[in-house]
DNA sequence: CTCGTAAGATACAGACTGTATCCTAGGAGC
DNA sequence: GCTCCTAGGATACAGTCTGTATCTTACGAG
């Protein structure tokens, strides 16, 4: 079932669902459990994606899901926990299949980075490291922010690194925990830093001058 | 000169400016020009330190360099333009010497690295990233906000990789200016993703197993 | 049907924003 | 010394948002 909800005339005191697997349900006006969850945090999904993180306001979110804020403070105390459980159900939602595999690393990490590239993946980058810069101030680690908000799947992921490891192109002993996410993390401080898509110029100077002269030297 | 201002209980109609380098000043109750300004601008940066860009208020800036908001409206009409202020301000003040030469391409980078991993340089990277990442939204770069903030100083800073070159230990047609910017890009990351100080650790998986292999390769 | 719970509406006090207005402290000029 | 101008500082205003509390009643379970 997927939801149309109307989106109410500010002031309005009932929200319409229409379910659309069935036209023979009855109206509701109310929302409760599961589909209240998924419109709250769409709506916080889509404000932050308009407006950023500075600029979302609980006000805002409850408006636009059609709500009263009381709803929002009775799951969420403040607007970290609001974001990360968007980020969350977002990246649950758009579950979307990742590259396959090309044989070739450089083209392993470069598909992967475009993958990365697009709107919502930068979103929930950005989600995360908003959240994560709060939570360091209370010692948080930022791979903990990261554990939290985007649990790791249980299903082995395909890495570039191990398959080209296992090719012997790469030699392991080069391969230590900051090689291994530095793609990503240049990734990220480009997301941080630009409003903007990467360019393809720019995952491929990520790529060709960095990583991968890195990964596949031999001494 | 420096100042001495006595934090006035809210409320208070008087500022009371004791000039430290003569006793027998008259005694002022307002500040004007150059003085009031850079009271602002360090009321602007304590407040950004103490409680970072987020939460930091107009309100809790003029109330901690006792004066009013239409002072600051007068200067700087956001936000934005408050920070960066105060972040150019900041950095001028503490234009404490750069680490000298070491004649090693690794110390070079290391040194860098420490200084920059001080607190004041760290909350400067803050800032203007903050700046940044709202100015991005507008069409402006990165790059642009940086010059803005911090004008290229007209004297010609040391650069490490350059010394490198002069050496003979990098070769110059390594030298991208993505490869040129990554220690402290990477570093940069870091400082956004953390709250506490890099460790000596980080900053050496930075230098001795990204930059440095990268800048000496021989291929 | 009844009962329990939480959705949604609304009120409250406080903080902050952006703006406008007023009084008067400072400094320049004579 | 004086006068004049300007902006510092105080304050008011209307609006938005926060965090919390309270009330009514729509839902769903039994």
């Amino acid at each position: 079932m997927s939801l149309n909800v109307d989106d109410p005339a500010p002031g309005t005191d009932t929200v319409v669902i229409v379910p659309s697997t069935s036209a023979d349900a009855p109206t509701r006006q109310r929302r409760r459990g599961e589909d209240l969850e998924s419109a709250l945090l769409l709506a916080v999904w889509e404000e932050f994606t308009d407006v950023g993180f500075y600029d979302l306001t609980f006000e805002a979110v409850a408006r636009r899901a059609g709500t009263s804020r009381a709803v929002l403070y009775r799951r969420w105390p403040g607007k970290i926990e609001l974001v990360a459980a968007a980020a969350r159900y977002a990246l649950a939602k758009q579950r979307g299949p990742e590259p396959e595999p090309t044989g070739s690393l450089r083209e392993d990490l470069v598909a992967r980075l475009r993958w990365a590239n697009r709107t919502d993946v930068r979103s929930m980058i950005a989600a995360t490291t908003h959240v994560g810069a709060y939570l360091a101030a209370e010692g948080v680690t930022f791979a903990e922010v990261r554990t939290m908000m985007m649990p790791t799947s249980s299903s082995a992921t395909f890495s570039p690194i191990d398959a080209a490891i296992a090719r012997g192109e790469v030699d392991p002993a080069h391969v230590t925990p900051r090689l291994a996410s530095l793609a990503f993390d240049l990734f990220r401080h480009e997301v941080l830093l630009n409003a903007q898509p990467l360019t393809e110029r720019a995952i491929s100077e990520i790529v060709d001058e960095i990583v991968v002269p890195l990964l596949t030297r031999k001494e």
